[in-house]
Parts: C-alpha cells; structure tokens; sequence
DNA sequence: ATGTCC
C-alpha cells in the first residue's frame, strides 16, 4: 500500500517481473477485486521493455491477457506491442453532446427515446441504413471523424473536442483482411450491443464550476451520451492480428506467462502492421460517434426548436486504444508505446492535443455510469502524467458475469424499477437489460471517487440519466 | 466487445 487508494504489487508477485506493479483502489472496492486480475497487472510487468509500472486503474476487472482498466506503456526500441492490450473493441469510447435545452424542456422522454430507438440501428449484426462503399470505408479508415464531417455529418468543431481530433495519423488499410471490411463496410453508424448505449442525461450537480463552464456545461442541461466502438470491423482486425502477432512472439522468442499476453517488437513489421490495423479500426469508431451525433442532431432539431450546430460536443474520448505519446520519463522526455484497455486518456493542463481554448483546465474526461447510475465529466492533470502515463478510470467495471446476470436478474423488472425513477429504457431485449443491470457492476461514483482522491483526474460535473437506448 | 462457434 503506497497510500489509501494506491497499491503495490511487488516484483516476484509472478515469476520475471521486470517492473512493479501499481493498482488504484479504495479499500471499499478492495472486496471487488479479483485475483484472476490482479495476476493479469502482474503478467503484464514481465513484458520486455514495460516502463516504470504496469499499472490498473478502480475499474480493473479480469480481461482477454492484459486485465481491463489496464495501462502499460512500453519503449519503443525495447518494448512490443500487444492486441491483448488493447482488446477487441478497439477505439470503444465515449462522447458527451450538450443540447441548448434544459431538463424542464424535454417534454415525454418516451417519444424521445422511441424516435432514437428507430433511427439508431442497435444490437448485434445490424446494419446501418447508408452502406458505405469499399472506397468510401478506406476514407472512413483513413480519416476518422473528418472524413464524415467533410461529407456533411458534422461541423469542424467536433474535431477539435475529439481525443487526436477523432483520426489517428498512423492508420493504414494495407493489413485489413477482406473479412474485417465486409463486416465494417454495413455498419458504421450503428451502436452496437453489449455495455454500449446512447443516454439523454442531465447535469445534477457540478463539482468545478471554472472548468463546468470552461467545458460548456451548466446544472440541468440536458446532454446526449454515446459509448460505442469499431463494431466488427476492430473486433476482426484484433481477431486476425492476435495470429499474425502469436506467429510473431515466437519467430522473436518472447517469453509470456500466459498465450495471451501474444506480442510483437513495437517496431517489427508485425508490430506496425498491427498497430495501423488498429489505428484505422480507431478512426473507423470515431467516424462512428460521429454518425450516430448526426442522426441525434437530426432528431433534436425535428422534435424540439434548435438548431442542428447548437448542439455541442463537449469530447471524445477512447477507451481501448495504443498510441505512441511523448511523456516525461526518469525527467527524459520519450516517445512510448501507451496501451490503454479500459482506461481512459487524461492529459493535464497544458499538454499535447488539448483543444487550446480549455488547455489551461486540462483534457476534458467522459467517465459514462452502468445503465441507470451517474455518468461523470473529470478534467486530467499532472498527478495522471506523472503517475499513469496521463490515465484515468474508464467506467464502472463489471463484476457479474454476463451469464451470472442473466440467470439471476429479470430484465423486465429492472426496466420496470428504472421507469419508477423516471428513467426509460428501450433495448433489443430484456437480457441484453439483465446483463447491463447496474448491480452487474461496481458503482460508478465510487470509481470516480478513487481516481479523484489519487489526483489521477478531477470532478467537474455529475449527469444523470433521464433515458436509454441499449444493443 | 463480437455475424456471442468457421
């Protein structure tokens, strides 16, 4: 224990740990910690060239290799790169829109989410109604959010409050098989399933009011909160680069505690037609968010008198993603190899990619709630820096299993118990509902709690929610 | 998370 929400997991923990590890938790949450995850931070530290710590985030829970809530950043000479550290949905996130319109003007929030529900495609496998064609989804791939934006779904300023201005540079299409293109070519614009889900939220209550208003937000606005990823187009890029990548931990004879943690040098051939895959599967979500705000921007202005660009994104944040970011090692500054699964980016005041109007209050921070519980809006500091690669929490964290939810739990009488507090839920079906009840997870406000005592981000603002959509 | 098993 390092302090009260700051834990250590000791070299010699799993056998070749090359660095510590560190873990932030409350001693509250202390009892939703697993194991099978704890041995996961430390498989991680036995990574070659793993810097400083291999490090988990209150969210941390049991995930494919690297744990989720996960943060690991690694040099770029000596260090790889690992699909496991990223997982599956790659560039899954999250982005809050405000509206003009205060609670008190929602009128039924049931037409409201009926028509969201219809124009929204949701659920697993759907497809969107606008199928972009093979040279189209190259453009998405390569542009992100900007490539949509430029054919009309959007206004510039979304770029500026988008986490790299909603593009990763770095993206290429040559190493996306033919599978993963025909999976992503029908549904980019769609929600998807699973914990993803748009959410009409109010602000309750703000903690900072400097940064509130420097982030555009008041008390009782009402807000759209959209948390989807790269549908199945990430889901097979992982799928197929997990292969080209375990091919590739053996032709370089790295050792792994466990199948996988499979990885490759950052700068192998394996490791780089990897990490373009991912970055072109990252852009492809953002242009996702995108298209899902379009349709949303679409429905406020036909319901309610507002204009289309007076609804405002506040930011975008990814939450499963790798990155080559500058950051102040042993005082040196160096390019490294940031993998976040399940965390979410940070950056305190001042540094890179902050849009340069709120640079001086730091990155804005989406923490979204489990279905039915507060969703939070943080702002990074220099604390998250110096400590987790400019990292925070990202979300609540699953404790039930999928299958655990869905024998115990009723979807319906949670549906029921969530209208009583006047939060309407409409999704594909009932399970789907069971799987995401919000006793399936750790609370949210206790996570953001913790990462706010660590300093790793602050508060700035509680939203609540009013209604949901779900997959 | 995911055409929840090619």
């Amino acid at each position: 224990m390092i302090n009260e929400v700051e834990w250590e997991i000791k070299k010699g923990f799993v056998p070749d740990m090359r660095v510590p590890g560190r873990f932030f938790l409350s001693e509250k949450l202390c009892e939703t910690l697993e194991e099978g995850a704890l041995n996961q931070l430390a498989n991680v530290a036995t990574l070659p060239g793993i810097i400083k710590n291999s490090l988990a985030m209150p969210d941390i829970h049991w995930g494919y290799g690297f744990p989720i809530g996960g943060v690991a950043a690694f040099d770029m000479d000596e260090g790889v790169i690992s699909p496991g550290g990223v997982g599956f949905d790659i560039n899954c996130g999250v982005r809050l829109i405000k509206t003009p319109l205060d609670v008190s003007e929602i009128g039924k929030i049931k037409r409201l989410i009926t028509e969201l529900f219809h124009t929204v495609p949701t659920g697993v496998g759907t497809k969107a109604e606008k199928k972009f064609s093979s040279g189209e989804l190259d453009e998405i791939m390569l542009g992100g959010a900007g490539w949509v934006v430029g054919e009309g779904y959007g206004t510039k300023e979304d770029l500026i409050r988008c986490e790299s201005n909603g593009c990763m540079k770095e993206a290429g299409t040559e190493h996306i098989s033919t599978k993963a293109r025909q999976r992503g070519m029908p549904q980019c614009g769609t929600l998807g399933s699973g914990n993803h889900f748009l959410e009409i939220q109010t602000v309750k209550e703000i903690m900072d009011e400097e940064a509130a208003s420097a982030f555009g937000v008041s008390k009782d606005d009402v807000c759209i909160m959209i948390h989807c990823g790269s549908r199945g187009l990430g889901h097979q890029v992982c799928t197929d680069h997990l292969k080209s990548i375990e091919a590739a931990t053996k032709k370089y004879k790295i050792k792994i505690p466990d199948g996988q943690l499979a990885c490759a040098p950052v700068k192998s051939p394996e490791g780089r037609a990897y990490y373009e895959a991912m970055a072109a599967s990252a852009n492809y979500a953002w242009a996702n968010r995108q298209l899902i705000t379009h349709m949303v921007r679409e429905i406020f202005t036909k319901i309610y008198k507002v204009e289309y660009e007076e609804l405002k994104l506040v930011y975008d944040v990814s939450h499963n993603v790798a990155k080559y970011e500058e950051h102040v090692v042993d005082g040196i500054k160096k390019t490294v190899c940031v993998h976040r699964k399940g965390a979410t980016r940070a950056f305190g005041p001042n540094c890179h990619d902050i849009p340069s109007d709120i640079a001086n209050i730091g990155q804005p921070v989406l923490i979204p709630g489990s279905m039915g519980t507060s969703s939070y809006l943080l702002k990074g500091t220099m604390t998250a820096m110096e400590k987790t690669f400019g990292s925070t929490c990202h979300g609540s964290g699953r404790i039930y299993s999928r299958s655990k939810a869905k024998k115990d739990l009723s979807g319906l009488k949670i549906k029921e118990d969530l209208e009583k507090r006047g939060i309407y839920v409409k999704a594909t079906s009932n399970n789907v509902i069971a799987e995401e009840a919000p006793v399936a997870y750790k609370s949210s406000s206790e996570v953001v709690n913790v990462v706010h005592r660590a300093g790793l981000s602050l508060e700035v603002a509680r939203l609540e929610p009013l209604g949901v959509i779900k997959g």
